[in-house]
DNA sequence: CACTTATATGACCACGTGCTCATGTATAAA
DNA sequence: TTTATACATGAGCACGTGGTCATATAAGTG
């Protein structure tokens, strides 16, 4: 027997009016996560912190950035809680801070290698 | 027996010459794709797209859209491949192109709605 | 205290982005 | 061919973003 579902087509719903859309603050989260993510800088920076946590000038010297660089993307990522950091002297020791967010970036960094 | 990954830290890897950069055009792909999802309407517009096709003026009217506004986010998609297009008269359905960006966006939909 | 090292921050600038208006193009009907 | 409908496109503008330089702050050392 079969069952008819609303979400199979909008024909029974010509004006969509059964449509949800997402809400504002989980539009404005996701947009937000997807942002961190949009810029090459910071995907180089993740990318480096998924292993081993790294100070601002290991970061700076590896991917050949300018430590203000670096820290203006540190705190990006550090407001959005994707990284953090643990103090030892005067140095900052930055780490990833969000497994979600590392997946997607795994994910889609292997379908980019593998296509 | 344990045996000490190099992957462990990089204390064996000073200068960290071991690490392996994302190549150019990894980097590239991945970055696009995620400016994608990075802007609001996008979000929405693939959002809506999550089941039906629908044409330019029903996304615009459901998501109270301007068309042109409409048009111009799905000619960027478009050029990334996250949607395709089909004519009917003078009438343009677009659907999804892209499973992999879907997926990411279903996932991270989901995991800031139970959060 | 002064001095050094590591990092953060603010001002500035060049560039990118998204929206809107006006207009162009394509298909179908009369 | 004219007219209507659906969609695409270009110009212009307001705003956001990322990098750089200069400078500030903070912690450690002597």
């Amino acid at each position: 027997m079969w069952f008819k579902m609303s979400s199979e087509k909008h024909e029974n719903d010509p004006d969509n009016s059964n449509y949800k859309e997402l809400d504002e603050e989980t539009l404005f989260v996701v947009t937000q996560s997807f942002k961190a993510l949009s810029d090459p800088t910071r995907i180089r920076i993740l990318h480096l912190l998924f292993v081993n946590e790294y100070s601002v000038n290991e970061i700076a010297r590896v991917l050949n950035l300018k430590q203000s660089t670096v820290s203006h993307q540190l705190r990006f990522l550090k407001n959005l809680r994707l990284v953090k950091f643990r103090r030892e002297g005067t140095t900052l020791f930055y780490s990833h801070d969000d497994e979600h967010v590392m997946d997607v970036l795994r994910q889609t960094i292997n379908h980019a290698l593998h296509t």
